[in-house]
DNA sequence: GCCGTTTTCGGCCCGACTGTTTTCAGTCG
């Protein structure tokens, strides 16, 4: 875990346990917005402590309380005030607040008042019927508590943008076929575009909402109802994901649309600044705020805007700002850049063919990415020490080349690139001798192996392959794999500010499995100066429709087309290729 | 605990649904 994942946990952890011991509210929330800070950080926030301690604390959401809290932690590795207040609770409780539907007001008089401990005195007294004596503790509340922790303890991690985007796509395009239906998408963290996702969020506009509702509970792969109204319903599909669904009358639509689109954190800002305005925002419109506490739709109040995103933002003073910007990273205070789009992309600079791990010849592949309207594709196949994915020894690379360089010269209006994705091997050597490199036309280097090796060990094995002059793009650079293992965790200012001198690109692995560069780093390579590369990795021509995934990251990275070298007119393209 | 184009003190987003209640607390997003 990286000091910033460990901080920000132990924030959690601090919340969850003021929360659970009836602490203010506000400070709970606010040691929340710390946690936030420090997962969002792309600097190593244990490394920054030590070396400028004040900076912490100019980090926008952490006090002087909050960054002494961090200091300390950098220096020994504990921090005090998280020791002492968890050592007030049971060790296992903060477990309890993980089953769904049980918060902190009720976790907390389980604990003082039934017994409660941890997740297994939970289940035994759940079974034994102690806790029916409870306030508010009726026979329904005591089945649900018991199906969501059984839920709990079977349920896996978040999902990957890769299933629920299109399972959505499938959902929204039910929906719009109902009768009565005007507009229906997909919300939240799904429009967003986030790596993983907690549940999906669906939203229709119609005058008719209640058969809506009933044909969404009733569908066929809903394993359980857990909420049905007649605007909201919640149900568990027989996956285990959870999907909500919500109806607005169509005039509503971009106030509900930016609504459930979130992020949470997003909508307080702009809630916030409606504030300042004298207006009020909700998911049925902006209003004049008249100081009346009734919801003003309630009381027929005409809002200053309510029908589109756009005119929203507009009244409050902003451009219409992408989905994919929306996560409270200061997108409210700087221009709208205008971001990379799928069509932007005009070639595939990352794929794979028979000759090593691929499931396409070389001809499938470059006809394929013609057939997509690419100017160029390059073939790079893995090296030799890639064994499992039938790497190329020298020889074999030659010949591939060769083969490659044929299938360039019978077709017409592509370029095809005869490359190779070498592998960076743990001490940063690259899997081929320079002199075998200087005869590709393009060299993506990536880790493969040696994938928990120190952050040290890590920063000087990128630094050395990006010093390396045939290397035009480090092909996933963490080596993650989401829901799998974290990959490598360098420094990345120092080697994104390498990069950027050496003119080499990071890419942007379009792979749902992947996405890496995450879009966090993404920003943080733009500021820097470097390139990015968009590619699928493809191995197959399925593959080929992962690009979008690569995009949607991009985005949320904040990069436009202008650093991102598959964007390029041709002619830069191959000049930068060149030098 | 954090923050400042009203504020260095006094605020801190808003509404739907459930289950248990006779008017609302708790949870969720």
């Amino acid at each position: 875990m990286s000091s910033n994942a460990d901080i920000a946990q132990k924030f959690h952890e601090m919340a969850n346990a003021l929360e659970l011991l009836g602490e203010n509210a506000f400070r709970v929330n606010a040691l929340r917005k710390v946690a936030r800070a420090a997962e969002d950080a792309t600097d190593d926030l244990a490394a920054v402590a030590r070396s400028d301690p004040k900076a912490i604390e100019s980090i926008d959401g952490i006090g002087a309380s909050s960054a002494r809290k961090i200091v300390e932690f950098a220096a020994t590795g504990h921090m005090a005030e998280h020791e002492a207040l968890l050592s007030k609770l049971p060790a296992g409780l903060l477990e309890v607040l993980r089953v769904p539907g049980l918060g902190p007001k009720t976790v907390k008089v389980m604990w003082e008042q039934g017994g409660v401990t941890d997740l297994a005195t939970l289940k035994a007294k759940l079974a034994s019927g102690e806790l029916a004596s409870l306030p508010r503790m009726g026979a329904k509340t005591l089945q649900n508590i018991a199906e969501n922790l059984a839920f709990l303890q079977t349920a896996n991690q978040r999902t990957r943008l890769g299933t629920a985007l299109p399972l959505a796509e499938a959902m929204i395009e039910r929906l719009a076929a109902l009768p009565g239906v005007v507009h229906a998408s997909f919300a939240g963290s799904v429009r967003r575009g986030r790596e993983t996702i907690g549940d999906v969020d669906l939203l229709v506009a119609t005058r008719h909402p209640e058969p809506v509702m009933s044909a969404f509970v009733g569908s066929v792969d809903v394993a359980q109802v857990i909420a049905h109204g007649s605007t909201k319903s919640s149900v568990r599909l027989q996956s285990g994901l959870q999907v909500d669904l919500r109806a607005v009358v169509p005039e509503c639509w971009g106030a509900a649309l930016l609504y459930f689109t979130g992020s949470k954190e997003h909508n307080v800002i702009l809630r916030e600044r409606a504030q300042k305005q004298r207006m009020r925002l909700n998911e049925y419109g902006l209003f004049p705020d008249d100081g009346d506490d009734t919801p003003p739709q309630e009381r027929g109040c005409k809002p200053v805007a309510a029908a589109t995103e756009a005119s929203i933002y507009k009244s409050l003073g902003l451009e219409w700002i992408p989905p994919e910007l929306r996560e409270a990273r200061g997108e409210c205070d700087r221009p709208v850049p205008t971001l990379i789009e799928v069509v932007n992309i005009r070639r595939e600079l990352h794929c794979h063919t028979t000759a090593s791990d691929g499931q396409c010849t070389i001809e499938q592949m470059v006809g394929e990415a013609k057939r997509r309207g690419f100017d160029c594709i390059a073939v790079t196949d893995h090296s030799r020490s890639s064994a499992q994915a039938n790497g190329l020894s020298i020889d074999r690379l030659l010949e591939h080349v060769a083969l490659v360089r044929a299938v360039a010269n019978q077709v017409s209006g592509i370029h095809v690139l005869a490359g190779s994705e070498v592998d960076i091997l743990a001490d940063g050597r690259l899997d081929y001798p320079d002199e075998v490199l200087a005869q590709l036309d393009w060299v993506v280097a990536s880790p493969h192996t040696a994938l928990r090796q120190d952050s040290e060990a890590a920063t000087e094995r990128l630094l050395k392959a990006i010093a390396n002059p045939h290397v035009c793009v480090i092909g996933h650079p963490s080596g993650r794999v989401l829901g799998g293992r974290p990959g490598l965790e360098p420094q990345w200012q120092q080697l994104f500010d390498a990069a950027a001198k050496a003119g080499v690109a990071m890419e942007i692995n379009a792979n749902p499995l992947r996405l890496d560069l995450p879009d966090q780093l993404v920003r943080a390579a733009i500021a820097a100066g470097c390139n990015l590369s968009i590619n699928t990795d493809a191995h197959g021509l399925d593959n080929f429709d992962l690009l979008r995934y690569g995009v949607i990251t991009g985005k949320r990275g904040g990069l436009t087309a202008v650093h991102c070298i598959n964007s390029w007119p041709w002619k830069q393209f191959d000049a930068w290729r060149k030098s």
